[in-house]
DNA sequence: CCTTGACTTGATGATTCTATCAAGTCGTCA
DNA sequence: TGACGACTTGATAGAATCATCAAGTCAAGG
């Protein structure tokens, strides 16, 4: 039980997103997401996020409080996983909305200048580019 | 433009989360997001938060910094809006996962004691009693 | 003009987060 | 069993965030 139930759901809502409110938090939930079964073990977290052990085992640690991640030891190493594939779900929606952002902001830069948007430049192309990846 | 180009997109990411990581900034974003066309006063937020006036003049510029909401000065007031319509769809996501962890709680409750759930207490109808606010 | 109402901006102490380093747990294998 | 590897936990100094209060801007209305 991560939370309170007495607790409004904007307090906890604000509490999940800040769980997510980290770099290296957010590294850490992509390679879970990238994977097929959502799933990574803790060697394979250190080497994707570069950072110090006892640092990410922290931020796993704020992580697992709230909910997001879960983990299960095997034999001598440790591996994580996404509670819910709507996780993954929150990041994707999260990089629509950059990207919308970004193609938004760009849009507003031609308008302002008055020029025809470049080809490749547009919202859809960005967000087809990003696809890609 | 609210980000560095340079900057990687899970510093992006993770500074988008840090705007929304706090529980009178979630309220404003719901009230803008549960009205037809995404926006609202100040006076609106104010009487929907119940904090003061300088507090929240300062949660809606982080979110504006973030570039979540947009303001318009309209005479002798100003009107706040989401920039995108995929900002509540951020929130709607959150909620779903909150309700999704609560039932699979609960689901891991009744499987551990070995006992069938109860009526109307599953993951489905749990979902199905929140989409109804 | 100048006052008043609606917001925003600045400054400051208190709380919370974060990175670093030391110490601890828990399996495995010699 | 006892040393090592893989992680986790604790402690602490430094950085960032938040609430509060004072002061500032800006547009109507008198």
């Amino acid at each position: 039980m991560p939370t309170r139930a007495t607790e409004p759901l904007y307090r906890i809502k604000a509490d999940l997103f800040k769980s997510l409110a980290h770099p290296t938090r957010i590294q850490v939930l992509e390679v879970l997401a990238a994977t097929p079964d959502h799933h990574a073990g803790v060697a394979r977290l250190l080497e994707a996020t570069g950072c110090e052990a006892s640092q990410l085992s922290q931020h796993l640690a704020v992580l697992k409080r709230a909910g997001v991640v879960a983990s299960v030891r095997s034999g001598n190493h440790v591996e994580y996983r996404l509670t819910a594939p709507v996780v993954a779900e929150l990041l994707t929606t999260a990089r629509a909305f950059l990207l919308s952002r970004l193609a938004g902001a760009s849009d507003q830069l031609h308008a302002a200048a008055e020029l025809p948007p470049l080809p490749g430049a547009s919202a859809q192309a960005v967000l087809d580019a990003a696809a890609q990846q």
